[in-house]
RNA sequence: GGGCGAUUAGCUCAGUUGGCUAGAGCGUCUCGUUUACACCGAGAAGGCCGUAGGUUCAAGUCCUACAUCGCCCACCA
């Protein structure tokens, strides 16, 4: 017996009711789908794990895109029958997080992190992270998002605090993690390392200066950067260069600027002849490329400019910050006739990702996980990599994608991701902040004990520094699963299925999670990886607070509703391209929103005595359905190839144009004529097609597909929809 | 410096292994208040598919150059 339907979706009112009667159901989690009888219990399963915003974040059209593509995907093959797991958290995101909150302190109570201490500062940064969690966490039921809230994960939750340790002690005692003095990515004003990752480059106008170093050096130098000429220890040449081959081997002391130098000049394979003078002024500790000459030709290696970006060294520099003292030298050179040339060129500045800070080489004992060592992998299931056999952690990053384990659909990240590995270096893992993960590493005297409690006795001190968040991160799809423990989840759920990052992070986390997944698991993370592209405004300008273009996707969800905020975010571009978010497509698919509950609407007026029965169709109406499967053909090979924008469209089309404008247009003469078994048999039709359709709407728009299905008069169940089965081809 | 992507209707984009008389949504225009819906319906206009070559029976689709825009990687000091 139908129902009657208010004339519009409420969309205000009814969403909030319709997430707490998915989530009161229990069939977020796939267990209890398994329980109730709805999957089989030994179905396949689906995992997704969610990429873990920020706690102190607010959701943003970046996350609300997110989460409707893995929402829709999870929805779609929960409906396909398979046990769908999709698990929620959050990330505590180190620096961020405590940058945020000492910026707040120092605002409200003008004091700093070391008038506080480290206990109290990480006890005020938990507080903060704590209570913003539930803003965020609110803000993903918004949307819809079908996750498994029992699982809910926190970077530094127990358990994962655990994974983490556990993770750090299999990597130190494998000997991938070391202690060691290199350069490091020094930023000046957050006073902490960061990794080549955080590092962006911008390009700026420099000035190549290039001079000797006294009157009595035989050989002139070019720099961008003549204070960190202090630190020089040596000259490097090519080994063919004809001008300086007398030069070679020999040794100068020099008084530069008032610091007296040693140099020596020495032959090197990496030095360009025909840049600059051809000469290089190799100053080891302030330079990546000198650190590296200095390790082959055993030069000392003085640092001459300290973590506040302030010269160390005597005399008229001394204290000077960097940009004073590099024209208080290049006056001195003025002054001493000693500058050659002055020229203008473009130069990339690395400047800190967070902090905008430029980012200043410095060498630092810092932890360092390495790439290219090799280890003995006691099980992989990685194809290419035996069991047993020694293999690298670069190794597994490599093999893992190229061998299809790891699928990457789209070719050209595919290309990105292996140029990086080629390229890449020792992983820095050591931040000189407080909150977050701190290293499992004491020390007393010269012992280090590294484990993941504390070692007994006295006279113990933990390692100051904390991790990477990507550290923590990396080990996402396992760590929420339970790892290190040897969990019926981690049996049955991983590898996971499928993840969905923005490119930005493809090194960030994706190869870090593939490296993390093979060491401990013999595993790849994933299956599958569909990179997707930004949300961006109609311009194709990026959100930000400078350019005030920011839309909040809650207000779009208070003014279209959710499904049509998430129709406006799926449909329009692949996935993999950026996304152009606008107004008037959202309020397009509000309007569809209207257009398929009217539809709804309709049908019910036309069922007054509608029965559902299994007399045959009329030949007419049956090829409707034949036609419909088509429908229903087409969507679902788009669903499986993650053509997640065509299926949309595909539906959106058939709903409204088909469905609407022809189908339903054609059935009125019908429904008011007196032909009772025709009558019958088109309301029989149109009931089948229309709930196939709400069902394969339904990973879009679960709401309104959800309140919908609700009224109409079928057959078999009355259960939710979100766990009705896909439609039949 | 190296690599990658984009370029299709006014706007945002589809176009899957070459078969296209090139599509959709929004916008525009004309008509229509038929008891599901004006958050609607019927219809229309609008495109040398960035440029130039090439491969092919056939090219928006493949190849080569070029142009414009965008992105990523890289410490030529």
């Amino acid at each position: 017996m139908a129902k009657e339907l208010p004339k519009r979706f409420n969309y205000q009112e009814t969403e909030d009711e319709i997430y707490k009667r998915w989530e009161e159901s229990g069939y977020f989690n796939p267990e209890k789908c398994v329980e109730d009888g709805i999957v089989e219990k030994d179905a396949e399963t689906f995992t997704v794990v969610l990429p873990p915003p920020n706690v102190t974040g607010v959701l943003h059209l970046g996350h609300a895109y997110e989460d409707s593509l893995q929402d829709a995907i999870i929805r779609y093959q929960r409906m396909l029958g398979k046990r769908a797991l999709w698990i929620p958290g959050t990330d505590s995101a180190a620096i961020a997080t405590q940058a945020r909150v000492e910026k707040k302190i120092r605002k409200e109570e003008g004091k700093n992190r070391h008038d506080l201490g480290r206990e109290e500062l990480v006890k005020r940064v938990s507080e903060y992270a704590k209570n913003s969690e539930n803003t965020i966490l609110k803000q993903i039921r918004k949307m819809g998002a079908s996750l498994d809230w029992s699982r809910y994960a926190y970077t530094l939750d127990d358990k994962r605090n655990l994974a983490v340790a556990t993770a750090f002690k299999r990597m130190y005692d494998a000997g991938l993690i070391y202690r060691g003095n290199r350069i490091v990515n020094w930023d000046p004003k957050g006073q902490t390392t960061i990794s080549d990752d955080e590092v962006v480059h911008e390009e700026r106008k420099a000035k190549l200066y290039t001079f000797k170093y006294s009157k009595d050096f035989p050989i002139a130098i070019s720099t961008t950067r003549p204070e960190t000429k202090v630190g020089d220890t040596a000259v490097a040449v090519h080994p063919d260069d004809k001008r300086y081959k007398k030069y070679i081997g020999k040794e100068f002391d020099v008084v530069f600027c008032d610091v007296p130098l040693h140099i020596k000049v020495i032959a090197d394979e990496s030095v360009e002849k025909d840049f600059g003078t051809g000469a290089l002024g190799v100053t080891p500790a302030h330079s990546y490329i000198d650190w590296e000459i200095a390790d082959r030709h055993d030069l000392p290696r003085p640092q001459v400019i300290n973590e506040y970006a302030k010269m160390m060294v005597e005399g008229r520099l001394s204290g000077k910050k960097v940009l004073a003292a590099r024209e208080e030298i290049v006056g001195w050179l003025k002054e001493e006739n000693l500058l050659e040339s002055e020229e203008e060129v473009e130069q990339n500045v690395s400047t800190s990702e967070r902090t905008g800070a430029i980012v200043e080489p410095l060498p630092k004992l810092q932890w360092w996980v390495d790439v290219d060592k090799k280890f003995k992998i006691p099980h992989s299931e990685i194809p290419g990599i035996e069991s047993g056999s020694e293999t690298s952690l670069k190794e597994i990053m490599r093999r893992s994608v190229e061998s299809g384990a790891v699928k990457m659909p789209q070719e050209r990240f595919r290309k990105i991701y292996s140029h990086w590995i080629d390229n890449l270096r020792d992983w820095c893992i050591s931040r000189q902040i407080w909150f977050g993960h701190r290293i499992p590493i004491w020390y007393r005297d010269d012992e280090i004990y590294c484990d993941v409690t504390p070692p007994e006795g006295d006279g113990w001190h933990q390692e100051e520094d904390v991790l990477d968040t990507w550290f923590s991160s990396a080990l996402w799809t396992f760590s929420t699963l339970g790892w290190p423990e040897e969990t019926e989840d981690l049996k049955v759920f991983h590898p996971t299925s499928f993840m969905s990052p923005a490119y930005e992070i493809l090194q960030l986390w994706i190869s870090r999670m593939i490296l993390m997944s093979g060491f401990h698991l013999g595993q790849v993370p994933f299956k599958t990886v569909m990179i997707h592209g930004l949300v961006r405004d109609e311009k194709g300008r990026k959100f930000s607070k400078s350019l005030g273009n920011g839309v909040d996707p809650l207000e779009v969800i208070e003014q279209y509703g959710a499904d049509a905020l998430r129709m406006g975010l799926l449909v329009g571009s692949n996935v993999g391209n950026d996304v152009k978010f606008s107004m008037s497509q959202v309020k397009g698919y509000r309007n569809f929103t209207t257009k398929i509950w009217n539809v709804t609407r309709f049908l019910l007026m036309n069922l007054k005595n509608y029965e559902p029965s299994d007399k045959p169709l009329h030949k007419e109406d049956q090829k409707i359905v034949d036609e419909f499967k088509n429908v229903v053909k087409d969507v679902t090979k788009n669903m499986n190839k993650y053509r997640i924008s065509n299926a949309a469209e595909d539906l959106y089309h058939y709903a409204w144009h088909t469905f609407a404008d022809e189908i339903l247009e054609n059935s009125k003469d019908i429904m008011q004529g007196d032909d009772k078994e025709r009558k019958e048999s088109r309301q029989h039709m149109l009931v089948e097609i229309w709930a196939d359709t709400l069902k394969m709407l339904h990973p879009f728009m679960p709401f309104v597909t959800e309140e919908l299905y609700g009224y109409l008069p079928l057959k078999s169940s009355n259960k939710l929809l979100m766990v009705e089965s896909w439609p039949s081809q």
